[in-house]
DNA sequence: TCGCGGTCGGGCTTAGTTCG
DNA sequence: CGAACTAAGCCCGACCGCGA
């Protein structure tokens, strides 16, 4: 039998038979609770400096923290996000303090939080002014890196793109599956419980991820291309509604992107962004894992053309960085 | 030239919504 | 009602440039 085939016990597990997926081995990282935090922190902060209430905040925070608590280095992460806000909080502020004197005092701050999907935002954070103006802020903590500008799943990619990879993802689909159940009689029981089974057992058996990489890749890689030659045959008008999409220009109002890196803080308004597309767009074929969007012969948006959860085992998607 | 901070690039995690 | 989809987020090793 070989290597990658054997039941690697994580450092959690205790029992010495596999559990088929019933336990949850994903306890390295805890990224969406503490963007939350981090969001949730920010939030309260800023209601203080508006004088507004923010009791209502504790509970939630306190839930996320002990959730985070149990992770691994979950302290040392908590005082991060805490650390951070407190760098980044004086940037919005003053930001802030420039629209206060046309826009009038601040009446209301929403935590969107994980509601994106209902509010159709890229804001993390709604304010409000008194005199009805309303922007949204855009926030993350990282410790290095931009973060992602954009994910986009492959509805998205079918309409502005026309991308249509069904049927090879189906067909991967399927060879993944099949080979998965091939190897031995646990990862047999495994495959028959379909695709998102097979991922939730990939770290026991490191062989599950190997296969699918072998399906995937080649798809991965015959998706820049189709992704590359469909957006050159865009008309222009087309070219720039995916842009616009990717930039977040679809927002109803204004957005202030403010992110802090480690200790570096970066604020912009998204409107400035306006200035990186000019009239000459053109998709430029990047290799095997991605694209660039060049204006006027500069990259200004590097597209990367990958799986959410592991290669060939999740859903499909391409995602953004500035 | 070496250490270190910043950036890049690939990948992973989470969770709300949708769909069969 | 659970699996799949979608789209937010973060992690982290590699790489690169710069000053001591």
């Amino acid at each position: 039998m070989s290597n990658d085939l054997i039941y690697k016990p994580q450092e959690e597990k205790i029992s010495s038979e596999p559990d088929f997926g019933l336990f949850d081995r994903s306890r390295k990282k805890s990224s969406r609770s503490k963007a939350d935090l981090f969001e949730l922190l920010l939030v309260k902060e800023l209601n203080k400096y508006s004088k507004l209430s923010c009791l209502n905040l504790n509970d939630e925070i306190k839930n996320l923290i002990n959730k985070i608590k149990l992770f691994k280095d979950g302290s040392t992460r908590i005082k991060e996000q805490n650390k951070r806000v407190r760098l980044l909080l004086p940037y919005i502020t003053k930001e802030l303090n420039k629209l206060i004197t046309t826009e009038g005092k601040i009446i209301k701050i929403v935590w969107i939080g994980r509601d994106w999907q209902t509010h159709k935002t890229l804001a993390d954070i709604d304010i409000k002014f008194l005199s009805g103006k309303i922007i949204g802020i855009s926030t993350k903590s990282t410790r290095s890196g931009k973060g992602t500008q954009k994910n986009i799943g492959l509805k998205e990619l079918k309409k502005y793109l026309g991308l249509n990879i069904d049927e090879e993802l189906l067909e991967m689909k399927n060879k993944i599956i099949s080979k998965v159940s091939a190897q031995n009689k646990y990862l047999k029981e495994i495959a028959k419980k379909g695709i998102t089974f097979i991922k939730k057992n990939k770290y026991r058996f490191p062989i599950i991820e190997k296969i699918g990489k072998e399906y995937g890749v080649p798809l991965q890689q015959l998706a820049v291309k189709e992704s590359v030659k469909l957006f050159n045959k865009l008309t222009f008008e087309k070219k720039k509604a995916f842009i616009n999409f990717i930039l977040g220009f679809e927002e109803k109002g204004p957005l202030l992107n403010a992110f802090i890196s480690g200790k570096t803080t970066h604020l912009y308004w998204n409107i400035s962004l306006t200035s990186l597309v000019g009239d000459d767009l053109k998709a430029v074929d990047e290799g095997s894992r991605g694209y660039y969007i060049a204006s006027n012969g500069k990259n200004i948006i590097r597209i990367q053309v990958n799986f959410t959860n592991g290669i060939g085992i999740s859903a499909f998607c391409e995602r953004a960085f500035l």
